[in-house]
DNA sequence: TTACCAAGATTGTTGAACAATCTTGAAGTT
DNA sequence: AACTTCAAGATTGTTCAACAATCTTGGTAA
C-alpha cells in the first residue's frame, strides 16, 4: 500500500452520509497536503481497499475530483492526480488577474473585512519572521481569497478556491521550494491599506502588476521562459 | 413514462466513449431546452430505463450534473432539476456583475471578435424583427458570452457557461415568458461599439448598468421585488 | 534492435441484492 | 373533519460479483 494511504482506513469510516462525498473529501485533503503528489496514478483496487469502500463508491468520488479537476481521468488508462504545466498556470493567472482586480474594484466591503485582512497580513509576517514558507504560502492563499469574496458571490469564491487548489498542486510538482512568498508580504501589506482607504482603482491596478510578476516568477522558475 | 423522455432511446446508444457522460450530456439537453422543467424528479429507475443504462451508470450522470449545480441532489430523497429561486438570481447577477466588466475592462480582443459580435447583434435584430423571443434570448446570451470571451480564459468560460444555464433554468420557470430582450438589442450593439473605439472604461461602466437593470427587472418579474 | 503477439491486469459497465430511508394510505383517535 | 400512528410499499445508497473492452507487459521471432 502506498504510504500516503496509510492512516486513512484508520480513520474509521462509521456510515457517512455520501460515501462518494466523503471518500472525494479524504482524496482531495491527501491531494492537497502533498501527499499524493501530481502524477499519482489512483488505482481503482488499491484505494477502494485502502479505504474499505467499493470501487463504484470510488468512482463516483472520482466523478467529483475530475469535475472539480483536481484529478485527471484517461479513459481505461485510469484517474491521476493532476499534474498541471505551464499552460494551466498561465490559465491560473488570467483568471486571478480578472476576478480579484474586479473585486478590489467593485465589491463592498462588509465591517471587518479589512480588520481580517490586516489580521491574515500580520499572521504572513509571523511566518515570515519564523521563516516559515508553508506559514507564508498559507496565509498568502488567505489573503487573496478574502479579496475575492469582497464579490460577496459563493460562485466565485468556489472558483477561487479551485484555482488556488491548483497552485498548491503546482508547488507540489516544483522540485525545489524557493521562497515565493516573503515578497509579497508588505506588497499585500500595502494593498489592504489601499482598499481601507478608498484607492479602489490604485490597488486594482497595483494587483494587476503584482499578479503579472507573479506569474512570470512562477514560468521561470517551471522553466517556461528563460 | 415521462413525455420527455420519448425519444431518449430511440436515438440509439452505440457503446459511448464514457456512458456516463453522454448520459450527463442527454440530461443536460433536455433541462436546457425545458423539456426537463425546474423541479422535476428524476427517478433512477425509469430514467435507467429510459436511457438504456444501468443505475450505477446514471448515478454517476447524476454526480456530474450536481457538480454543475444543474441538478440537486437531496439525500434519500432524489434529484431534482434545480429550480433557481431569487436568491440565485441575485448570485447569478453578483458573477456576471463582476466578470463581464472586468472581461471588458481587460481583456484584449483577437482580431475577428469584435465582427463577430456585430454578427451576433444582427441575429438579434433578425430575431426582433420577426418577433422571435427565443432568438433574442440565444443572441443574447451568445453575445455576453462572447463578452466573458474576452478574457481568453476556459475557466471563466465555464463559469459564465453555467452561469447562464442557470439563466435559462430560472426563465423555464417562469409562468409567463414576458419579452426581455427587445430593450437589450441596441444597449448591446452600442456596447460592441464602445469596445471597437476603445471606450473600455465606459463601456464596462455601462455594462455594469445594463446588469443592474436587468437583475431588477428580473427580480420584479419573479415576484421578489413590488 | 524492432515488430508482433499472447497473457495478465485494469478500467468500464451491468445486474442483482440488501439495508436505510422516505412516501403512502389506511386505521384509529380526538 | 382534522390529526396522529403505523405498517406496507417504493426509492435511494451501497456493495458485490461478473464480464467485455482496453491497456500493459514480457517474451518471441524476424
Amino acid at each position: 500500500m502506498n504510504a500516503a494511504l496509510q492512516g486513512i482506513a484508520d480513520a474509521g469510516h462509521a456510515t457517512h452520509a455520501h460515501t462518494g462525498a466523503w471518500v472525494a473529501a479524504q482524496l482531495r485533503q491527501r491531494i492537497s497536503d502533498g501527499l499524493l503528489p501530481p502524477g499519482t496514478k489512483l488505482s481503482e483496487q488499491a484505494l477502494s481497499e485502502a479505504l474499505g469502500v467499493s470501487r463504484n463508491t470510488l468512482r463516483e468520488a472520482f466523478t467529483v475530483l475530475a469535475g472539480e479537476s483536481v484529478v485527471q481521468r484517461i479513459p481505461n488508462r485510469g484517474v491521476f492526480v493532476a499534474a498541471p504545466g505551464a499552460d494551466d498556470v498561465r490559465e491560473i493567472y488570467r483568471v486571478r488577474r480578472l476576478i480579484e482586480p474586479a473585486a478590489v474594484l467593485w465589491g463592498d466591503v462588509p465591517v471587518g473585512a479589512l480588520d481580517a485582512m490586516d489580521a491574515i497580513v500580520d499572521k504572513a509576517r509571523a511566518a515570515l519572521a519564523e521563516g516559515s514558507v508553508a506559514g507564508m504560502a498559507d496565509a498568502n492563499q488567505e489573503l487573496h481569497k478574502a479579496l475575492v469574496s469582497l464579490s460577496g458571490s459563493a460562485s466565485l469564491d468556489a472558483l477561487m478556491e479551485k484555482v488556488l487548489a491548483e497552485m498548491r498542486l503546482v508547488f507540489h510538482a516544483m522540485a525545489t521550494t524557493p521562497d515565493f512568498h516573503s515578497h509579497y508580504v508588505e506588497r499585500n501589506a500595502v494593498l489592504v491599506a489601499q482598499i481601507r482607504s478608498g484607492q479602489r482603482e490604485e490597488a486594482a491596478a497595483e494587483l494587476r502588476r503584482y499578479l503579472d510578476g507573479a506569474e512570470h516568477e512562477l514560468l521561470v522558475h517551471i522553466g517556461a521562459i528563460p
